[in-house]
DNA sequence: AGCGCACTACGTACGCTGTACGTAACTAGG
DNA sequence: CCTAGTTACGTACAGCGTACGTAGTGCGCT
């Protein structure tokens, strides 16, 4: 028994296979598509030591021997969707290719609609948000400011992506597990709203509501704030 | 028996008392403290219905009676903080109210490091959540643009908040439950990325990270940050 | 060549969680 | 006054992460 180390540990420093011993029978590759294919289909809850090994066909104490805790296996599936970004060549257009960036980030969030919620925690740098990372700054090249600025929009950026694809998806996915639809929800919600503001408590946010017409278009909303955050970097819109 | 509903339900909507029946021992209120006492105290974690029932002195299953789902008791959180926002009268100048409400959210998570997680999910409306809001809009009766770009402009702006001070408190906050410091795991996580950087895999990432020098000062990252959401809102500033 | 040890595999067990359900006590409304 | 709706709460269950112990495997070193 080598023990596991009580001993601060980064999953991507330590060696994927060691000299010693059987053949593992899986790979760090494998065990992250089986959490992946378990999320997607069932949700993140459903991610379990124990699913996640039955879905692989071994015993659950056996993947302790790839992953020391279970933090490290949401580490590894960040890791596996980050692989699904598109390294473009960069166009010259920093604008564009920082929008497109954005936007795929967004769909990969939209097909794994857990990411946003393993996200939120502080991230690690995993090999593929290192390469992401790069990629980013490859994009930015054209802009004019100094290296640190464009880290920051980066974050910014990525925020922004993270909180509201985050918010649009766990309003529309909450009720998952829940005995009632979406729709029951929100409705029930929205009374509750609308008997609020008829109190007249709150005579601006009843304006604000009572002004729009319609339904919110969640993505004119995301692009707008997409925008916003590109034009308070932008030199030339300033 | 009343049978708790298979039906969405909001607890602000649910009367706090119902005529019949014994006085119920507690408030919400009193609930909500005693939940806000341990999560400080002993981290989110510990804010258990068997912990918060111990702390309240009474039997577990008796908050049932007061909160139908344990999701409500966050919900109950949530709201209880909400109630530290202090609703100045707005000064005229829009931009400075909003920053000082941004910087107080601020203060406010840092005094209960567990709000940002609870705010990462969809959020419900609570009484001082709306509140807030209507508070930030009254800040920003001077702002010449639609009602509309106002509430996107709040939205933007708490996700930002949420995003950058959720992510100082988890990485100095993460290491709670480890038998070892931050300082240990963060060394790790230092060595690790120089590791990679060293492999000259990314040359922009490492150009980025060997231009600055000393440690990062998130409290000026946070606030430029805030400065540009601002300024993408300010008529005057583009 | 062969021994030893680091490694994989995994069953069992523990302490913890949220909460369904049943029962007893209590009190306001008809 | 009675009865129905409430509060209170003990018990129980399924499920979680993971500590620990044991058995088998095959590389590296002498």
């Amino acid at each position: 028994m080598a023990g596991r180390a009580a001993v601060p540990e980064v999953i991507w420093a330590r060696p994927e296979r060691t000299g010693r011993g059987p053949k593992p029978a899986f790979t760090r590759a494998d065990i992250a598509a089986a959490a992946v294919r378990i999320a997607d289909a069932q949700g993140l809850d459903a991610v379990t030591m124990r699913h996640v090994a039955a879905e692989l066909g071994c015993g659950t104490m056996s993947l302790y021997n790839y992953v020391p805790r279970k933090e490290d296996l949401y580490e590894l599936m960040i890791d596996a969707v980050g692989a699904e970004h598109e390294m473009f060549e960069p166009t010259g257009d920093w604008r564009a290719d920082m929008l497109r960036n954005a936007e795929e980030t967004r769909a990969i969030m939209h097909r794994h609609t857990w990411v946003p919620r393993l996200m939120a925690g502080a991230f690690g740098f995993s090999p593929n948000t290192l390469r992401y990372l790069e990629h980013c700054l490859a994009c930015l090249e054209p802009l004019d400011v100094p290296a640190g600025t464009k880290t920051e929009l980066v974050a910014l950026l990525n925020g922004v992506v993270t909180t509201y694809t985050g918010n649009d998806i766990a309003t529309a996915e909450r009720t998952r597990s829940m005995p009632w639809t979406a729709e029951e929800e929100n409705a029930v919600r929205m009374a509750y709203l609308g008997s609020q503001i008829a109190t007249g408590a709150y005579p601006r946010l009843t304006a604000a509501f009572t002004e729009q017409s319609g339904p919110v278009d969640l993505e004119a909303v995301f692009r707008r704030a997409l925008e916003r955050v590109l034009d308070a970097f932008d030199p030339e819109r300033r």
